[in-house]
DNA sequence: GACGACATACCAACCGGTCGGTATGGTCAC
DNA sequence: GTGACCATACCGACCGGTTGGTATGTCGTC
């Protein structure tokens, strides 16, 4: 099912996927032709058509490329360190916010664009778009389901609910970023999101978190 | 400055505005041809370009349009009933899930949608979506300003950072709503918004809010 | 010599936009 | 009151360029 597994870094197909993904952020699905994406990529339109057996399934193998990008970041991320996993969490928010610098473009999600373009239109779109966002939340979603546990709160939301809903903040703050034209907007929704997520737990304030 | 500012509720332009708004949050901007819009309005081409002088300053007159919509709307809604402005606010929240039903298109933001894909380039028309985005968050904004002298509170946010995620929030439940392709997560953020607006003000509980 | 990885040339459909024209209704001199 | 004049609203054939996609060829490697 999966299209060349171990694609070389080097060749047209992962060039395609690099382009593919800048191409987007900037602009849009709709909005990126095939040719401006073999000409990004340095790659002839015969290349893009071997590899990919057309524009959508390109923007489906292109979520996917993103998720392992992402995953791979966020896999390496110092959040992880910290034994306390509302620390986890809170850390996770602040990475975050880190990110958010540079064009817009570089710091905003593929699947979050594209899907607002392809979700009526093109369903296996959609649906990778959809797994990108779930996939992700999934990894932020045990750290709280864990700090639930470790802090006995009697929650009327799932871990699962705030997951997405921390998503959907970023998501959020991605859109007004880039009406606004700038970080600030973002960076301040995202301070919102950790003030609730520690208002949630309502945890004795530390002076400082400790590490394991 | 603006065109045909009484312009007839039976004529081409309106209609032209209408179809648009409602194709541009189905499909987005880029994927919506002229031709398609002057079909669903039931007009021809020759007409479109009499009214407006391109597909981009359509896309900027319909910002404006959806945005006196949504104004017509709110103005209306009965948060504005409650004397205390901080019901206000969460009754706005209120409202604003109320509005979740019905196709994903059908409650979803024309300049949330748009200014995803234009931002970069047609500044028109993201100007144009950020005041539709902005003007909205300034009627809530008020409120929030109230809510703040009422209770007291000593806030290490602005009234206006927090109109702004609560914007900001409500645009990524819709993205998410669009991947899972149903309102469900969306009215889930909301819960979480209203849950974060009751923990930022810390109100004594009480039974009952009064009306006016 | 077969096969995968590309390149080149090409196509029909569609895109946003133009343009010459018509239908209608209001204004005003006579 | 009527005909000249004109602005506005709208029509639809048409244009050149771009679109996603295809057909066929070349070349290096096993």
């Amino acid at each position: 099912m999966q299209p060349q597994p171990n694609a070389p870094p080097g060749g047209a197909r992962t060039k395609l996927l690099d382009a593919a993904t800048a191409a987007i952020r900037e602009k849009g699905y709709a909005a990126t032709s095939v040719d401006e994406l073999c000409a990004r990529a340095g790659v002839t339109k015969g290349a893009f058509f071997h590899h990919f057996p057309s524009k959508g399934s390109l923007a489906v193998a292109a979520a996917s490329h993103f998720s392992e990008g992402s995953e791979t970041l966020f896999a390496a991320a110092p959040y992880h360190q910290f034994a306390d996993p509302l620390d986890r969490v809170l850390r996770y928010l602040d990475f975050r916010k880190a990110l958010l610098r540079g064009p817009v473009a570089e710091f905003t999600c593929l699947a979050g664009t594209m899907v607002q373009e392809v979700y009526g239109t093109h369903p296996e779109i959609r649906h990778a778009c959809d797994a990108s966002i779930g996939g992700h939340a999934a990894t932020v979603e045990a750290d709280i389901a864990d700090a639930i546990k470790r802090y006995r709160i009697r929650a009327p939301w799932t871990a699962e609910s705030l997951a997405l809903h921390m998503q959907a903040v970023l998501q959020g703050a991605f859109i007004l970023a880039k009406a606004k034209g700038n970080a600030g907007v973002a960076e301040a929704s995202v301070d919102h999101l950790r003030r609730y997520v520690e208002l949630l737990f309502a945890r004795p304030k530390t002076k400082r978190a400790k590490k394991r």
